[in-house]
Formats: C-alpha cells, structure tokens, sequence
DNA sequence: ACCTGAACACCGTTCAAGT
DNA sequence: ACCTGAACACCGTTCAAGT
C-alpha cells in the first residue's frame, strides 16, 4: 500500500496499475494477488491509509469554533498531502470507517458545543464537510489554488464583446490578482457564521 | 458527444471507450479521431455539452437569497442529470468556459445586489459554488442521497464499545433515519445566513 | 489527400501449468 | 496446496497500407 500511494502521490492515480505497482516491487503481477482480491481491494486500502493519517488534535478549552477550524484546517492539510487521490478519497469516502468516526466524533461534539439541537448539528456538519470537500477539490483539481489562476477567466471575458457580464466585470475589475484568490479561512468564517445565527 | 453522454449517463465513465463509442455509432474506432484529437476533448466536448444545459432563470425583483437559491437548485439539477459524469465536470470546470461565464455573472449580480465589496461578493460565491460541489459530490456518489444512507455509519458505532464516540452517540441516536438526510435547501440557508453576517 | 484497419503498447484478471 | 506466468479480453493511439 505504501509503495502504491507513492505512485500515486509522484505519478498520479493513472501511474498506479498492478503491473507498475509489481515493478516497483520487483514482483510478479500476480503476486499482488495473493494479498489483496482486486484493484478496487487496493484502492480502498489507499483511502483507509491514508485518511488514518488525519490528525485532529485535542482543543479542551477551546472555543467551538476554533475546534471546528482546526478540524477543518487538518481536513484541508491531509487533503493537499494527496492531491491526486483527492477525487478517490472523496468519492469513496465508506472506506475509511474508522477515521470517519473519529472525525465525526470531532466535528460534532464541537458543534454541541455552540449549543446545537442534534438535527442542527448534524446539518452543519454536512455544510462544513461538503465545504470542505468543494474547497480541497478546487484547490486540488488547479482551480484557485494560487494567484492567477482566475486569469483565464479574465481573457475570456476579454475575447467577448464589452457589454456582457456587467456584474462579472464589475467584481474581477475591481480587484487585483491576489484579492481574487480564493481564501479558505474567510470562506469559513462565512459557515461559521451561518452556524451561529441559528 | 450525444452518443458518448448517452453511454456514460446510462452506464458510466468507465463505460465510455472509444471503441465502446464506435461500436455505438457502428463505425470504425479510428473515424472518431476525424472529428476529435483524443479522448481528453472527448471528455472535454462532454463537460461542455452538459454545462451548456444550465438553465439559469431570470428573476427580477426578487431577493438576492431567492436568486441564490435559483441558482443553487439548477446547478444541483444539472449535477443530478449526469451523476457519473459529475466528477469528470467539477474537476475540468475549465472545459465550460461559456457556461461558467454565464454562472458567475448570475451569482456575482446576485452577491452585488446583497450589498457585499467586490471582494466578498467573490469570497461569497466561491463558498456557494463550493458547497454546491461537495453536497452534489456527496449525493451523486451513494452518500446521502436518500434515507437509510447514514445506516453503516450506525453500524460502525455499534461494532465499537459504548464508551466511544459520545457526542456521535448523542447526535446520531436522538435522531431518527428520515431526520438524518442531508438537507439541501437547509444547508443553503446556513450559507445564506452567514453571507448575511458580513 | 483522405480514410481506416492492423498493430503496438498498454490494462485488470483468469486460469492452467508448474512447484 | 501454493504460486505464477501465459493468455484473454479489453484499452487509447500510431502508422502503414489502402482508396
């Protein structure tokens, strides 16, 4: 599994096929058989590793919303330690059983902690998850992850004629290129402080 | 690319060859690459295409809230007419140059008409759009997308000492399974109310 | 010049042939 | 019984051989 996520995280989840994954091991391809059942088994194991590398750090004391950004902030930091197999991570997240409760263990009781019914808590824990996941895929997938990369959506709007998009040209025009990067801690102080009006 | 959405709607990305899409059409698989370079503008033609199906509806005089919600409820019906290609189109969004234009300048006139600078309007919408994403994500692939969906989560804890996990305890059993379904419109509005913050 | 099938360099996995 | 390489049924794409 090891030598699988280094695949991954050098090459890409493309580089990662049994049989690379046997050269890199100096084994035969059916050798990978007899530890695992198929490449899905493999795949799984990757997500299971490496979400086990999430690190929540204990904040007694602390306020519910510095618990909720520190989860969001080791949420965040594993996902940029494995760009690549981000979308796997995501999109197949039930294999990662036993880092899923300690997550949710997390969240939640810091969200019981700002007084929270347990429906109410349970929402923004939804909101501030797939938030995250929205930020961490942008951020992996290219989109905003550092300055300019909203220019081509600039040149865009240059190539069509002046009149249309007023508010787009409004907004981008009034702003330079590192105020239009996308800002993770302010986005969310924005659920965060959607969660404290209810 | 209708015959290729046609496969991939129907029986997903991985469905979709070039050879799979020539059969389909019933020409040779090289009579593909007449009209396309490779499979990537394959895919890119299908980002494009699906995009291009965003019906974003005007509404003057309404509250810049309910053109938000507008906008949210046609970007996750798009999301769930083509589940399978949902990955695919959140991570090449650049593939929809046209549409995305057309996206910004309904949610930035929208973000402009609550009051907000330019660069919190831009803050605002990339939190929306990030959401929109995770909660699409999380529903298209099998998570939460109806009732029962939080059950192995139940069975997790239950497959654990009781002393573990309290606040997941807590939240989770004081809730029954229709009350446990991600709520779209909900989460929106938690969204909603801390833009409203600033 | 335009078109296309054979061929190449890959896949994941089955299965029979070895030990 | 355990192990593994050849083989099978796929891929995307190149390229030479046709028209």
């Amino acid at each position: 599994l090891t030598a699988a996520l280094r695949l991954v995280d050098e090459r890409g989840v493309d580089a990662l096929s049994m049989r690379r994954l046997a050269a890199a091991l100096d084994i035969d391809p059916m050798t990978i058989y007899r530890h695992l059942p198929d490449k899905a088994a493999l795949m799984r194991g990757l997500v299971a590793l490496v979400f086990d590398e999430l690190t929540l750090p204990p904040m007694p004391g602390a306020s519910w919303q510095d618990q909720v950004r520190a989860f969001a902030h080791a949420y965040r930091t594993l996902a940029r330690a494995h760009p690549h197999l981000l979308v796997y991570m995501i999109t197949h997240a039930e294999a990662a059983s036993n880092a899923a409760l300690a997550a949710g263990e997390y969240l939640l009781a810091a969200l019981e902690g700002a007084g929270l019914t347990p429906r109410r808590a349970l929402l923004a824990a939804d909101v501030i998850v797939d938030f995250l996941n929205g930020f961490a895929l942008a951020e992996s997938s290219g989109r905003l992850g550092q300055p300019g990369e909203r220019r081509e959506l600039l040149e865009l709007l240059h190539g069509v004629p002046a009149h249309q998009y007023p508010a787009l040209r409004r907004v981008l025009g009034a702003l330079d290129e590192p105020e239009m990067m996308s800002d993770f801690d302010a986005g969310l102080n924005v659920i965060l402080a959607g969660i404290e009006a209810a």
